[in-house]
DNA sequence: AGTTTCGGTCAACGCACGTATAATGAACGG
DNA sequence: CCGTTCATTATACGTGCGTTGACCGAAACT
């Protein structure tokens, strides 16, 4: 009667609890994009997984580790070249990130507004970021114009998906990138003395 | 004894009132800039401002009405004329807002971003904003750029004041004024099919 | 003067949250 | 088949918050 492809045995202990863990910080990661740290509620996190309230801090231990756990993100590289590659490279990568709205980026994002103290690792991501953009940069104020163009990534990301503000809620990413283009190619240094 | 030139006279009711009001709502701004609309605490602002708590809730009604009223301010004009007075105007508007940290405007940042339902009349502030920047740039993508530049603006100020994240953080208002002339420039259609 | 108005304090209520602990029942291992 | 483990639930505790209403005392008014 059943689907004959189906295993249909029951999963095993550890399949299920793998299963609800990331069922879980799936929740978790939209309702920290959605509505940031404070808003956030474990027993709100814990419904929309469908299991009890209780059960989020046994595995979790706290908010907290919660948030940490759910906002993990890979650091994301940009390798050297020259000053229009790095800006090609970093116009690929906020691409990236307009086209799959990567909600474990915009959970980071928005709880690092909401709560500095529980975002205090993904400040030390976003430095380390920071210094590796600065080494492929030329000029003596390549440290500031790697923070501008992290500023600016961050900003559209913002405008976009948290503040949904404008046009720039609903371009096409190729839209922006191409606008925003001659920008980064300016920060990068395209006419920088070397 | 007391100073010949001091009133001396004590403070009228009115005046008394609009005293204690304009305390609490400075450090109502304060509180949310830093700390975002959730953290901040009714009774932390009135301790800030000297006062007890039921007061706040005497004068302003609810937190929400609070809010509302801290973080009220003048919408900022940019006046027509070629892309690059557009840019420039744009830029002022910037550095004014880099060099003296507009308390406001950063209480309405940070708390759109924490707790959009109270900061629902800044959203309808900043669209006007937008459509009334659109209407000074040239060309039929006006409205996306004029979002990426709002984009921008706020995203170096989030990085300078909310995140204070970089060199962003600490670079003087004429460098990043400076280095963002190109970008704005290109944004607001210098090399525009007219 | 007496009375009203009103800036301001104080103590309390109700609620929602993070968290802790005990209980249940099914999977697991022998 | 029995004891253990463990995923999961139910219940309760403590706290901090927004909000309320009663109260006090001095200014304002007549």
């Amino acid at each position: 009667m059943n689907g004959v492809n189906e295993p249909s045995r029951r999963p095993s202990r550890a399949e299920q609890r793998r299963g609800t863990e990331t069922r879980i910080l799936e929740a978790a990661r939209r309702s920290f994009a959605e509505l940031g740290y404070e808003r956030t509620t474990i027993r709100a996190v814990a419904a929309a997984a469908g299991v009890n309230g209780g059960l989020v801090m046994h595995y979790f231990g706290s908010k907290e580790e919660l948030f940490s756990r759910a906002a993990k993100l890979a650091p994301d590289e940009v390798a050297a070249g020259t000053p229009d590659e790095v800006a090609g490279a970093l116009l690929e990568l906020l691409r990236k990130r307009l086209v799959d709205e990567p909600v474990a980026s915009l959970a980071v994002l928005r709880s690092m507004l909401t709560h500095a103290d529980a975002a205090e690792d993904f400040r030390a991501a976003a430095v380390r970021r920071l210094e590796q953009l600065t080494a492929v940069i030329p000029g003596t104020d390549a440290e500031l114009r790697a923070s501008v163009l992290n500023a600016i990534i961050n900003g559209v990301l913002v405008e976009r998906y948290l503040l949904r503000l404008g046009r720039l809620a609903d371009a096409s990413p190729d839209e922006i990138v191409d606008l925003l283009r001659p920008c980064f190619q300016s920060l990068t240094g395209r006419d920088q003395a070397m």
